[in-house]
DNA sequence: CTGAAAGCGCTAACAC
DNA sequence: GTGTTAGCGCTTTCAG
């Protein structure tokens, strides 16, 4: 009549006849333990249905087998992107792999950034995810500092030597601009992202790479900041087309910009592309499905996630003295009308 | 020099020269301590930097302020609709408010799902939320019996008690297709959605009773079933169109296989309205943006989010001897191209 | 190879 | 009010 409370490591033992030592053994997988012992173990676990319980292990070794996923990122953006799904869907992919859990975390609001600070700090994960880190955010430092292994999904803006994972942001936005200047385009808007972000730092880079490496002249006038946003894409294509009317290209930062230029476009009765020509990054599945089809820089973003998590992993098993970071490279998806 | 490992409660204790006792009454907001024990405590914790730990804690408690969310969805189903995200978002909105952590699972295979279930059942959480399940599952019986509170998103397709939180689908459905039935059309189809899934049945129920509170007549050749998927409105409005070339109206019991119907239509000439008139489900910003733009049922995915948080909660402390599911009303959003 | 014993850090019940 | 104590369930020496 004592079957209230869950079996516990004693009861396996009782019941396969050993000692708790050689049940906790047969659990993790030791190879000093003899077959016969091990058998009548493994057979007492499933007549009780017994399963471990992990606070109290954790409390020894010490480990929690958790990995916090922290988004530093509006939900809006988050939900809107892409990106950030395919991200997390090649995170969980490996990580499930590894039996190890996902902790999710929103940091929006100050408040939640400090909790979240103080539980991570509180070792109750055995590692963290960041992704899309904002200025020089002190987050990764601390953590680091505290012994907590992370790894970045972005470079970070600062120096660090926190590992990242990133994509070629640079080559993405030069091959697109280039793209667009291989087709006769010599007046080339850009819609640029936050500067706070190396994302959006070195998408820019890549177009003045490109526009130098053309030999056309960089003008200040045609370029025009965005937060990613399809509003702030309306917002600037908007101030574009009243600054330069006569521009023939834009390259955007990020795909809901490319959508917002499109809409104001075509508002304006601008046909695209034979007027204005327009190029996205972030390839998302909206982009083939707009009229006209828009073409884009693809990221490898669930690799990207996969990548993540196998960083995570091996920094947690103590190996990488050395954490070296990974930059995957983009792909342009051009979709000329046909 | 032994700073090497964190603090613990002894330490705090020796600090402020209380005993441990005292400084878990504190941490725990205990009102039977006297202020000064408390100033000089709070002081100490604060100086040490000290951070309980949890494995400890939930050892002796046996409670993990962790819940766990379960998606029983294929990851396409899961981005591509922005439902999820915004039921997601309500929970952890609602959870972080109260210092819970939401476990991210994803339940995609079959070794996910054993995996996930001996998880579970192992109370490594106080509570899960289970989403979008699929036939008559019998995990959200198998835990409630273990006893892990359980609450559902979606009503559950065969008999349970566990509390669920869910749309008025049918309700949803039955106004989609008034409406449409109020602008003339006669021949009005569906593209229904899985029926081994209660907000599949739903709302061809509600398609079914609209008809008849119409007095238009249930044809079999109007019917096509989908899965939810851009793919499965595509198909589906083919074969409709190839059955019934005059149909006059299509709802589609998803917005993704409405956007899949308005391609179809598209690519055959045929003109939206005035030919054909669509109304989808789960309204999506791409059916504002879409052409023409589409009218569709509106749920309250965020406030579903926030109410199966509330619920698991209430249950978790042990109220609601005989939990009430909720279902939250739908509304239908007119598009009219202009 | 295996049992016994010593904690991991914390809460809660119990005395003072 | 506050210190003390007895575990929570598990891993890990340490003897045998």
């Amino acid at each position: 009549m004592e079957k209230r409370s869950a079996p516990t490591l004693d009861t396996v033992a009782a019941r396969a006849g050993v000692g708790r030592g050689t049940v906790s053994r047969v659990i993790n997988g030791s190879s000093r333990v003899s077959q016969e012992a091990r058998d009548a173990v493994n057979r007492a676990i499933t007549e009780l249905g017994y399963v471990p319980n992990h606070a109290a292990r954790s409390l020894v070794t010490r480990r929690t087998d958790v990995i916090a996923l922290v988004i530093s990122e509006t939900e809006d953006r988050m939900w809107g992107e892409p990106y950030f799904a395919d991200v997390i869907r090649g995170i969980t992919r490996q990580l499930s792999e590894s039996g190890l859990r996902l902790m999710f975390t929103l940091a929006s609001t100050a408040e939640d950034r400090s909790r979240l600070e103080t539980y991570l700090l509180g070792k109750h994960v055995d590692g963290a995810l960041l992704i899309s880190l904002h200025g020089d955010d002190p987050l990764p430092r601390h953590l680091e500092g505290s012994g907590l292994p992370v790894v970045l999904c972005g470079a970070p803006v600062g120096e660090t030597d926190v590992p990242f994972v990133d994509s070629d942001n640079r080559g993405g936005a030069r091959q697109a601009v280039e793209h667009l200047a291989s087709t006769g385009r010599r007046r080339i808007a850009a819609i640029t992202g936050p500067q706070d972000m190396s994302v959006g730092i070195d998408r820019l880079t890549g177009y003045r790479e490109a526009l130098r490496t053309e030999g056309l002249p960089e003008d200040p006038a045609l370029m025009e900041p965005g937060d990613f946003s399809e509003a702030a894409g309306v917002t600037a294509m908007r101030a574009l087309l009243d600054r330069v009317p006569d521009l023939d290209a834009v390259f955007a930062a990020s795909d809901p910009m490319a959508f917002g230029a499109l809409r104001v476009l075509r508002e304006r009765g601008i046909r695209v592309p034979e007027d204005v020509a327009v190029v996205g990054f972030d390839d998302s599945p909206r982009a083939e499905h707009s009229e006209p089809p828009l073409t884009t820089v693809r990221q490898a973003a669930e690799p990207m996630g996969r990548e993540m998590a196998r960083l995570i992993q091996a920094r947690i098993r103590g190996e990488n003295p050395d954490p070296p970071s990974t930059i995957l490279s983009t792909r342009l998806i051009v979709r000329e009308s046909s």
